[in-house]
DNA sequence: GATTTTCTTGAATGGGCATTCAAGTATATT
DNA sequence: AATATACTTGAATGCCCATTCAAGAAAATC
């Protein structure tokens, strides 16, 4: 073979971070050349292509936070506490300088032109974390109710992602949630 | 002067539709000599550059959204009910076909590289309808809880925007919000 | 009716875009 | 040592981008 091979997690989580921030169209692939390291061609053999590698960045994106969240859910706090710290470390990270929403999120707005298959993955993806909260739910609840309250979760979960460019929203943010979302143990 | 004008509100409008369904870097020029009718020198001498253009667009956008609320809220209905007619129409816009979020949203998260005037701009918009509710909440309820109602709103209707690219979502919006805001007028 | 002003026209410009590919290089295989 | 395989290199390609501007045409002014 080659030349060591180049490091395909390290390429993908450079790739999370540019189009995270500047979305699917504004980034090109100069700036992505600039972000991973890699040289053209490299990217293409790899990747195929801009949308390619865009997938590839939304999967391992996708994947993260699904882990995150099944680790606070199964963590010793419990599901229900568990909800509400995943749903307070969103809090904490929109009062972090550099702050960037959700990248599903953005993705899904972005690109929402009928059809595109990016903006397909991204809500695929968005309703993968709402079956994850269904299923840990149902533990807790009967299976309707579980349903409703994952939804309620996501609502808010993108409400938070929006408002949270706001500045001094946190504090609002927590007083919404105890009030929208009184059956979880905020105590 | 030369030949007829053309009409700049009809022409805002239709930057507006390009606008809102394709964002601001998707949008090429040629897309808006299209969209518009005019030819490229028309458009630069009348809106400066696409960032002019998308600024109007974005001013004209939000003038229309805080007259529909105003309308809707100094309705026969009062405020209060008139707060779950504006949410009401919100959920069943996002059951039609070629539902776009909003124009207002979608700038805020496509542009939000630091320091970005079209995201401050849009944040700027956003804030003025927050206030918007703030200001008729207090002939209803002391300052405070007048302030945090908006923001729970706000927080609401963000989350909407999101949640309505899920198919059938509009039901489970609908419980969700009669849960989170009890303190509206539902009947 | 001549001149100035105001607006429109649309081809041209240069730069940046996504993508390609022939050439190079290091490892594996024989 | 020779050959084949696997990966990297980065300049080159053609297309599309935002923007400009000289030329033209209609109204306003004189």
């Amino acid at each position: 073979m080659a030349k060591a091979q180049f490091n395909r997690d390290e390429v993908v989580e450079n790739a999370i971070r540019l189009f995270w921030q500047h979305g699917y169209s504004a980034s090109s692939m100069q700036q992505v050349v600039k972000a991973t390291g890699l040289q053209p061609g490299s990217i293409y053999l790899a990747f195929k292509n801009k949308e390619g590698l865009f997938r590839e960045a939304l999967d391992a994106y996708s994947d993260h936070s699904k882990k995150r969240i099944k680790d606070a859910l199964e963590g010793p706090d419990g599901i229900l506490k568990g909800i509400c710290n995943v749903l307070e470390s969103m809090i904490e990270q929109s009062t972090q300088a550099g702050y960037n929403s959700c990248f599903l999120i953005k993705t899904q707005l972005e690109l929402a032109a009928e059809g595109n298959t990016l903006h397909e993955l991204a809500s695929a993806k968005l309703d993968e974390i709402e079956a994850l909260f269904r299923s840990y739910l149902e533990k807790e609840c009967e299976a309707e109710l579980a349903q409703q309250r994952a939804a309620c979760i996501m609502l808010h979960i993108f409400g938070m992602r929006v408002y949270g460019y706001k500045p001094d929203s946190a504090q609002r943010m927590r007083d919404s949630l105890r009030l929208a979302l009184p059956w979880l143990p905020w105590e």
